[in-house]
DNA sequence: CTATGTGCAAAGTGTTTGCAAATTT
DNA sequence: AAATTTGCAAACACTTTGCACATAG
């Protein structure tokens, strides 16, 4: 896989971040620096980096988000901002694996994403989203 | 809400089997007994049905899939059949909901998705998906 | 030099929506 | 009769792809 610039900073956005962001949020940060880049580049990119386990690929819902943090980690999704917090709970997967290798299943991989209401929103009144 | 026949059909087409199917193959179904029912139907209905908590909406990677059974249960996706089935194990999310409760997120619900591969291809050798 | 990557535009997939006609209650 | 649902088709959002040109190794 060769390295050209646009790859290189490809990978740096996501790697910039926290955010767990999505082609798109990729896409406008990269244009400030490639400002001819094409979002198919953008898809391209990610999807190799993705194979290739450099970064990872989660589903918010339908829309793929891309996470530089590889190692086993959940997400939490905040109903009112939004927001995909990582949530460090080595346990969790484990006990997990546990009780399904004990089933017959052979796990290579979980998804966990947590529903729900973080910390900063738990006391705010529920924003109408009807 | 109205209970149309093609709504009527529609719910028990999802609630007819257990393959967490997606709009398309409910569209299939249906469409034996009402031959020119349109797909924008079928998922109106299906998201309808979802919204007053009759099914559920799962997802498979972007793919929306639809699962009668409403209760906590979590799923299991063979990698190499792409099936997807159900899994029962009660205590995993009590596990993890103690364990984020702990640390003040207020967790509505929690999608989980183990991917690997179930009992039945276990021993197959792997399909080359390259 | 040659294989791989780029930008562009078109196509693809899954899903949603506006509307007039039909149907449920 | 009034409100909701349907079928249709067009629009949508996100993602992938074919191609000719450019570029990394």
């Amino acid at each position: 896989m060769r390295y050209s610039p646009q790859r290189k900073l490809i990978k740096e956005v996501v790697f910039s971040t926290n955010t767990h962001p999505s082609a798109d949020w990729v896409y406008d940060k990269v244009k400030k620096t490639f400002p001819s880049i094409s979002l198919g580049t953008i898809y391209r990119n990610l999807k190799q980096l993705s194979e290739i386990g450099t970064i990872r690929t989660i589903y918010d819902g339908s829309l793929a988000r891309f996470d530089w943090n590889t190692a086993s980690h959940n997400h939490f999704k905040c109903i009112e901002c939004g927001k995909m917090t990582d949530i460090e709970i080595d346990s969790t997967n484990n006990f997990i694996k546990r009780n399904l290798d004990n089933n017959g299943f052979d796990v290579h991989d979980i998804e966990i994403t947590f529903i729900g209401i973080c910390k900063e929103h738990k006391n705010n009144k529920r924003i109408n989203k009807e």
